[in-house]
DNA sequence: AGGGGAATGCGGAAAAATCACCAGGGCCAC
DNA sequence: GTGGCCCTGGTGATTTTTCCGCATTCCCCT
């Protein structure tokens, strides 16, 4: 059994970094750095980057003279995972609990299509569910 | 202007163990010990958690012989505060991408209860949101 | 009262993360 | 083609995190 190699058993500066990749979807260097909390020096962040793809986290292409980094890992399946962790830690594991708090933080910025959207997914799940 | 200390902050083991904590509600070292992933020692966890408490994340009450740590900062905030970093990360910034996510993780496990308790949530933002 | 078990506090060592510095190479404007 | 600029590679040092062992205290039971 391999373990799981979860984003979230990384250091605190290469979870950030990792968050800011997939938040952009990919990224260079400098873009990663400009988002950064307490940002460090280009150098470190070309370091931390290099330790992140050697353990296989992230991976780049050439585009002209700048490498542009992203994750190996789908940010669909991250995101599930983070998910999931996230229910679980704070939730009780009650996904309805987790939607409610999200209902809740964000409660102001929502449309009424994103409601109505909402409704409707949750009519879809009723369906698959049984 | 003070910084955030978010819970997101910490090194790796420091966050599992608030992790943790944030799941039990409040813990004694060894409830920790036994849910933490790749256990290191009692001894260990013992440090961490100290250092914790140095840093204001925890706090602790005796109970008998030994001592339960719980955290400072309320979960309801902590999960606000974590829910609105993955909002942004993962999803754009939307909540009803989020949600969507969410129901689609744990769809297999919902109940119509769950799903009915969550058609009332919606309706009650709607209510509000106007 | 004495022994065992379970916890804590402390100090220091090992491991990992973080950072800055020094080079080399490609690209572009002039 | 030449200098400036931006980007990468790699190394070594510093800081932070993580881990452990030992000494001590407290509680409980026989």
């Amino acid at each position: 059994m391999g373990r799981k190699k979860s984003t979230r058993d990384l250091g605190r500066r290469e979870r950030q970094i990792m968050d800011v990749i997939f938040e952009l979807g990919e990224a260079s260097v400098s873009d990663v750095l400009v988002k950064l909390p307490d940002p460090p020096s280009y150098s470190s962040v070309r370091t931390m980057i290099r330790y992140l793809e050697g353990k296989g986290h992230l991976r780049h292409r050439q585009e002209g003279t700048k490498y542009i980094y992203r994750p190996r890992e789908p940010k669909e399946s991250a995101s599930r995972s983070t998910l999931s962790h996230v229910i679980k830690t704070f939730f009780g594991g009650s996904a309805p609990d987790a939607v409610a708090a999200i209902l809740d933080v964000s409660s102001s910025e929502l449309s009424d299509e994103d409601l109505d959207r909402i409704q409707r997914l949750i009519r879809e799940a009723r369906k698959e569910g049984r």
